[in-house]
Parts: C-alpha cells; structure tokens; sequence
RNA sequence: GGUGAGGUGGGUGAGUGGCUUAAACCACCGGUUUGCUAAACCGGCGUACGGGGAAACCCGUACCGCGGGUUCGAAUCCCGCCCUCACCGCCA
C-alpha cells in the first residue's frame, strides 16, 4: 500500500510510474481521489476531535459538580443535570461526523489497496513477458546435448526419481511424489540452499505453512491475489504460497532499532499455489506444480540502501546457479509483468535443453515500503521518528525447474551426474539406472 | 475438547466507576557531582491521526489483548471473540 503523501506531494512521478505498469484508467483516478478525499478525512476528524474534547470537559465538570451535590449542595445537583442534557447534545454531533469519518477513512483505504506499487525509475515499460529486458546473460554458449537430449521428466520416469501418478491419485495433479534419489536430490538441494544462505549471514527460520488473514494482507497476497491461495476455510487460515509471507510479517508492526539493519532471513518452506489457468507444455513434468520447496531469502533494509542490498541478493542468487554449473540469465522485469508489491523486479531463468527454453526459478524484487506501510515495520531515525523500512526478498531457490534443468543439463550415458557442490549433501555423485 | 486463572507502556507491576494527566521500579537517553569506572541526585522517556509553528516544540483526540455495550464519565462494569498459563482428556 502507497503512503498518502506520496501520492500527493509525487503525484507527477506516481502517475508516470503506474502507466509504465499500463494500469487502467481507474487506478489512475484512484490516486487523485483518494488525495481529495484525505483532506475531508482531515476536516472531520478536526470537527470530531474538538466535539469529544468538549464532552470531556463537560464530563469533568460533572464529576465535581457530583461531589458538591453530595456535600449538600443543591445547587450543585442541578446544574450538573443540566450539563448531561449538554452532553447529549453533543453526543449526537459526534456520532453522525464519526459514522461519516469511519466511512471516508474506509473509502481511503478500499482505493489504496488498488494502486500497485510505483516501478523503480530503471523499470522499462511494457506489457507483458515479451518487454523485459535481459539485463545479464551468462549462458553465452547454450548447450548442444545433441538429439537424445530427454526432457526430466523421461528422465524422472527412466531413472524413478518422481511419480505423477502416485501425487494425481494421493491428492490431484501437480502434486508429484520424489522417490528415491529424486526424492534425496530435492532434500540435498535445501539443504545446499539453506547452508548457502546462512554463511551469507541469513537467519534460518522454520515458519508455519498456514497463515491467518492478518499475514496474507501484511504482504499483499489479500485482497487481490486471493484466489492464487488454498484456503482452510474452517479455521480462515491459507496455506503459504511463498515463505515471504510468514517470514516478512514475523515483523509486523515492530519498530527495530536502526542498528539491527539490515535485518536478513531465510526459510526453506514448501509453497502452495492454485495458479488456475494453466496448460499445455506449461505445466508439464516439474514445470508447473501445485506443491513446491523452496528457499527464500528475506531482506528489511535502512531505505538508503536497499538497493545496493538488491543487488546482493541477485549475487547470492547468480552464485547458486554458478555453482551448480546452471546456464542461466537474468531480466529486468517490464512495468507490465511485475507483480503488484515490487518496485523493481529481477527474474532468473535457467536454460531446459531437454525442453529447449528458458524456467523462471528466481524472482528478487525491492519492494520499498509498500509492504512495510501495510504491516508497519519502521526503525527510528537519528531524530527518534519512526520510519518504514524497505522490504526485498527472492527465491534462492525455487526446487523444482532446478530439479528439472539438474537433471537434463547433466544426463549421461553412464547416468545423471550430480554437480561436485552438491555431492557433500546427496552423499552419491551419479544416478544410475536402479 | 473440558475446567480454572490471567492479558496494563521496552520489561516487571500497581490500579475494581471521577484526586489517573496510568503509580512505582528496572532498562534506556540527557544533565549535575566526580582521579577513571561506578554510585547518588535531577530531568526526560510510547504509538497513530489532527491543529498550530521555519524549527525546537506546544495543543487536541484515540489507544490498558480485539470488537461491541452500559454511563454525563470505563483500564475498571456487562456481552462476544482471540491469545497465554495451569490442570484434566486425547495424541506424534
């Protein structure tokens, strides 16, 4: 959610930001709308605030009055009846400005939660995936694994590392069972992840995997990403569809003390989505699941620096893949294509050559203090004013199109070999036919 | 799931309808004193929104788990919910 000042005193710039996104006319008016109507918000509260201080006063007077009249003093009883009369009239005053105080600070925040974030200045526009630029492109030879390159999920079936129809008859379809080596090459891939992760100086953290309402709104998977979420309806809890929304909110409305930032922390969870919609080569094999791991990197920054912790994050993440030995390149995504919380949106992409395109298996985005301002996370400045932070998190990794790209990258005459980083985790450096 | 006790500022904790403007202590910050450190003493010490001001700051309103209600007036009384603790039941 914006900051109100922002969208009045950077109207210009908001309004540029959001058409980069190509958001439709009523966004746009959302953003002068919401303006105006702050300022009656303002009004009334004025009104509101000045009729309560006078029933307070009343009310104070009454109270001695009372002592008065108990001593005694007729007078007293009277006059302290008359002043409740006093009191009643005001009380209806308050009561009509309140109600509608209450309805425009709600009509404020229904129109707040329909702006998306303003795109950092180096976002380009655009419409969708086909305007991202690539900003860095390490796989300057892609592979050639020649005609009997197999797709992973040949592979998985050839070399029994996951079954489909074991995950379509427990539950549904996207929800693959890993079995054996396939099932010890995803826990080696955590643990590689997590142990990556922690020497770069996160902090593990085992979070839930269902959230309440509070959480999912914190990072703004509520209101408008609802339906991407399983839902328990019995207890209102949803199931996690990334660890940044329970590792994010673990700050919820905590002021920090500047020192402690920038605060980082990393999660293996498994994550949840019902990503309606999808078919065809798309959701095929480990392309598209319902059920998948991954681990999360999770940034809180002083806002002076975030930027400059982005790029560490996109470090963290291009080490991975350079040491699993992964082709891979990164975007820049367009106005168009980022999602609605980020200001700056880095996708990573590793090459399928089974498949013969690129997996999306990373996003890292700065979301500055769009998530913050929901879920109130500040630090104190050098003045002692508490302040938003800057929110940035990414995926390092997501498991299953590494799994895939793993695989096929690395298949063999012999078998599937695994790259030298992760033989210390699996504990065997080639798959073999059973 | 049952029964009981609770939820008050960063922490401990007092407060059962108006002398509360939420006491006191601890922690923290500033000052005085002082070979140094410490102690002692003095002062400050929450959040949000609004009004005034160039600013420091001042003023108003709201906030004692959350939401309703009673009352001229609620941390205090009533109702609902959430959470914590203890014991019982069930259980990996």
């Amino acid at each position: 959610m914006l900051e109100l000042d922002i969208l009045r005193d950077k109207r210009e710039e908001v309004i540029a930001g959001l058409k980069k996104r190509g958001v439709g006319k009523d966004i746009l008016e959302a953003v002068d709308t919401a303006v105006v109507l702050d300022e009656k918000r303002k009004t009334l509260q004025k009104q509101m605030d000045d009729q309560l201080a006078q029933i307070n006063n009343i009310s104070k007077e009454i109270g001695s009055l009372f002592g008065r009249a108990k001593a005694g003093d007729e007078d007293a009883r009277e006059k302290a009846e008359e002043a409740k009369k006093k009191v009643a009239d005001f009380k209806a005053l308050v009561s009509k400005v309140e109600s509608e105080h209450q309805e425009v600070k709600a009509k404020i925040s229904e129109l707040l939660y329909d702006i998306p974030n303003v795109p950092h200045h180096s976002v380009p526009a655009g419409a969708g995936e086909d305007d991202n630029e690539v900003y860095q492109d390490a796989a300057k030879a892609l592979p050639e694994l020649g005609e009997g390159a197999k797709p992973h999920w040949e592979l998985g079936e050839e070399y029994k590392l996951f079954n489909f129809e074991w995950g379509t008859k427990l539950t549904g379809s996207g929800f693959p069972v890993y079995t054996g080596k396939g099932a010890a090459l995803e826990r080696a891939l955590i643990s590689f992840f997590l142990s990556e992760a922690t020497m770069a100086g996160y902090l593990e953290v085992m979070p839930p995997l269902m959230v309440n309402e509070d959480t999912a709104r914190g990072t703004g998977q509520l209101p408008d990403k609802e339906a991407q979420m399983y839902h328990v309806e019995k207890d209102n809890f949803y199931l996690i569809p990334t660890a940044e929304v329970p590792i994010t909110n673990i700050y919820r409305d905590v002021i920090v003390t500047e020192e402690d930032l920038p605060i980082k922390l990393t999660g293996y969870t498994p994550c949840f989505r019902r990503e309606a919609g999808s078919y065809g080569a798309d959701v095929k094999g480990l392309n598209r699941v319902h059920q998948f791991d991954k681990v999360e990197i999770v940034q809180l920054s002083h806002p002076e620096e975030s930027y400059e912790q982005l790029k560490g994050m996109l470090k963290q993440v291009e080490g991975l893949l350079i040491k699993l030995g992964l082709p891979y390149r990164i975007l820049r995504l367009c106005g168009g294509d980022m999602g609605f919380t980020s200001a700056l949106t880095f996708d990573f992409e590793v090459y399928s050559p089974g498949q013969k395109r690129w997996l999306e298996v990373s996003s890292v985005s700065n979301f500055e203090t769009f998530q913050s301002n929901r879920m109130k996370i500040r630090y104190k400045n050098g003045k002692g004013k508490p302040t938003l932070v800057h929110t940035l998190n990414g995926s390092a990794l997501a498991l299953p199109r590494i799994m895939a790209a793993l695989l096929e990258m690395n298949q063999t005459e012999n078998g599937i070999t695994i790259p030298e980083v992760l033989v210390p985790f699996t504990g065997f450096d080639i798959i073999r036919k059973n």
